[in-house]
This record gives C-alpha cells, sequence and structure tokens, in this order.
DNA sequence: GCCAACGTTGGC
DNA sequence: GCCAACGTTGGC
C-alpha cells in the first residue's frame, strides 16, 4: 500500500463547484489538457490520496472543502467526443492523450480557506498554490502544508 | 477588464 | 530546433 499522497484541484465554480460535488458524492475530473497535470492524474494520484477542493475565477479564490480520490487515473472519455468543447482530434481510444481520476465528497469548509489568508501562513511559504504565475490546476501538496491547512480551516 | 505568466503552435 | 505569435489561466 503505497504512501497517502496529497493534491489540490482547481475548479472554477461557475462550472463545477464543490456544492456541485456534495451533491454528487462523487465525480470524474474531466478536463484537463496540460501535460504536466495531465502526468500527475495518469501516473502519481491514486485512490485513497486526499484532495483539496479549490475554487478558482472565485471571488475570493479559496480552498473549500476536501475530497478524497476513488479511482486511480483513466482515459478522460470527452477527448473523444467530437463537438465536446474539450474533444481533441489528435488523440483515439487506442491513443489516449488525456486522463481523469474519480473523487469523492468528504467536507466542505464551514468557512472557505481564501488565498489571501493563506498568504498570511507562514508555514505555506512556498506553497505551489502561491507561487506567482501558478497556473497548474493539478497540483502536489506535501503533508506538511496538508496538516497546516486542516489546522486553519474550520 | 487588465495583464503577467505561462503553454502551445507552426513557419522557417 | 528556434522562437514569434497566439491562446489561456486566474489573481487583482
Amino acid at each position: 500500500m503505497a504512501t497517502t499522497r496529497y493534491w489540490l484541484l482547481k475548479s472554477e465554480p461557475g462550472a463545477y463547484s464543490i456544492e456541485d460535488l456534495k451533491k454528487d458524492k462523487t465525480t470524474f475530473w474531466d478536463g484537463v489538457r496540460n501535460y504536466q497535470a495531465r502526468n500527475m492524474l495518469r501516473d502519481d494520484i491514486k485512490k485513497g490520496d486526499r484532495v483539496f477542493f479549490y475554487h478558482s475565477n472565485a471571488k475570493p479564490p479559496a480552498i473549500v472543502g476536501v475530497a478524497r480520490v476513488v479511482r486511480d487515473g483513466y482515459p478522460d472519455h470527452t477527448q473523444f467526443e467530437q463537438g465536446h468543447p474539450k474533444f481533441d482530434p489528435k488523440t483515439s481510444p487506442d491513443n489516449p492523450r488525456w486522463y481523469m481520476v474519480d473523487i469523492a465528497f468528504e467536507k466542505e469548509f464551514a468557512e472557505p480557506l481564501p488565498i489571501d489568508q493563506l498568504r498570511d501562513i507562514p508555514e505555506l511559504e512556498g506553497m505551489e498554490l502561491l507561487r506567482k504565475g501558478s497556473r497548474l490546476s493539478v497540483q502536489p501538496v506535501t503533508k506538511k502544508e496538508w496538516d497546516t491547512i486542516m489546522k486553519h480551516a474550520r
């Protein structure tokens, strides 16, 4: 059994929010079209791993809850669907390029942890999310960062 | 709405 | 294989 790892997944709440996940209980994390993020989805993110759910492009942007990975990476079916906004003509089921995982809702924070509040926590200095220009929608989180954030969450 | 910080594409 | 042009992300 591999050690549990920690991740942060970004979503624009207008597209898919923590409330949606709460309602759905589980979802597939489709639509990632970035190679670095793809590699993590395909190779590194495993069943049982823990996930921070982050609302990007929100007012304010914030970590809003926690989820758990319930299925290892597998091909994102939306890449094959002609007409789908994320359709990729250069892929085929024989040769998939994009991957996704399934996650399950665990909890929604009583209060979101906004990004400027995270910036005020000294232990989180250097966290990927807080780096200037950080755009990755799938990010690794260290155990220390995880524990620190959980300590501040309510 | 602005724009910095990327990532991707394609001509050469 | 370089790199300019273009597109996207996402905080502000």
